[in-house]
DNA sequence: ACATCTATTGACGTTAACGTCAATTAAGCG
DNA sequence: CGCTTAATTGACGTTAACGTCAATAGATGT
């Protein structure tokens, strides 16, 4: 495993090393690189050593949170096409508007999968302790 | 791949071929059969041929939808549990309530990323039409 | 200068969640 | 009763998403 020391985060930092971001989201400097491979970011170069920026910090906090949302990799390197497309001509902004618009329909869905399955789960919580209460009386 | 067809579904049925609820669910019956050496179902026999009831057919529902979610079979088997816990003794009951708490703050927490992700594209959506309009005029 | 981290790359291993294929067995029907 | 269709099991293949390990190169502290 990897170490977590990396440098003491000085505020307002802008370049990063593997290992602060590994450290800073709990994840393998190896799965960066495999990120990378794939890539999902796309970090500067000083010699051979990676140089992380914002942008590729941001795609990784991006990344991460469409992992929890169980998307794919390959969904999510979708997703983040989205944050870098092109807005200088008309009928760019119009791809970027629809392929917006199909993202937004997935996770309208999965919201509202989410919300029946989180009622389905209050109604068992409620049951339960009703029952409890029933039990001790 | 497998064939659709299958028994015409006449309402109020209450059992189920494997091929019908493979059409149903638009899945294969290889995975429906994959899940059972999961034991995620656990179709009743008729000599060797599986008879499933509405107990598994509604497992599978909860089984994609869990999928959808991003869930993993282990995590949607641990959910299918809270399902059929005995509620007759007191300390299963307090076991289950703990549980269904613990699977409501993954749901929830899970809900308040994919509102974020919602406002974000919801932003861009905006940003986009907004551009689009400039540039027609 | 030398040992010690830290990073890089490449090769290979691993787990989950299926799919593909083949050999059998069972069921329905004209 | 053969024939066709449907179902079962087992063996093996596959893809995604990493992990493990080894060899090597740079940077760093003493």
């Amino acid at each position: 495993m990897d170490k977590i020391l990396a440098k003491p985060a000085d505020t307002k930092q802008d370049l990063f090393s593997i290992a602060e971001l590994a450290g800073e989201f709990d994840i393998s400097t190896r799965t960066i690189r495999f990120y990378e491979s794939k890539g999902l970011i796309t970090p500067d170069r000083v010699g051979t050593t990676r140089v992380f920026r914002r942008r590729d910090r941001t795609r990784l906090l991006l990344i991460l949170r469409g992992k929890r949302l169980g998307f794919s990799l390959k969904e999510i390197s979708e997703y983040l096409e989205l944050y870098d497309a092109d807005n200088t001509q008309a009928t760019q902004t119009q791809h970027l508007l629809n392929r917006v618009n199909t993202r937004l329909d997935m996770l309208r869905a999965q919201k509202s999968d989410l919300e029946v399955a989180i009622e389905e789960l209050e109604a068992m919580q409620g049951y339960a302790e009703e029952q409890l209460k029933k039990q001790s009386a």
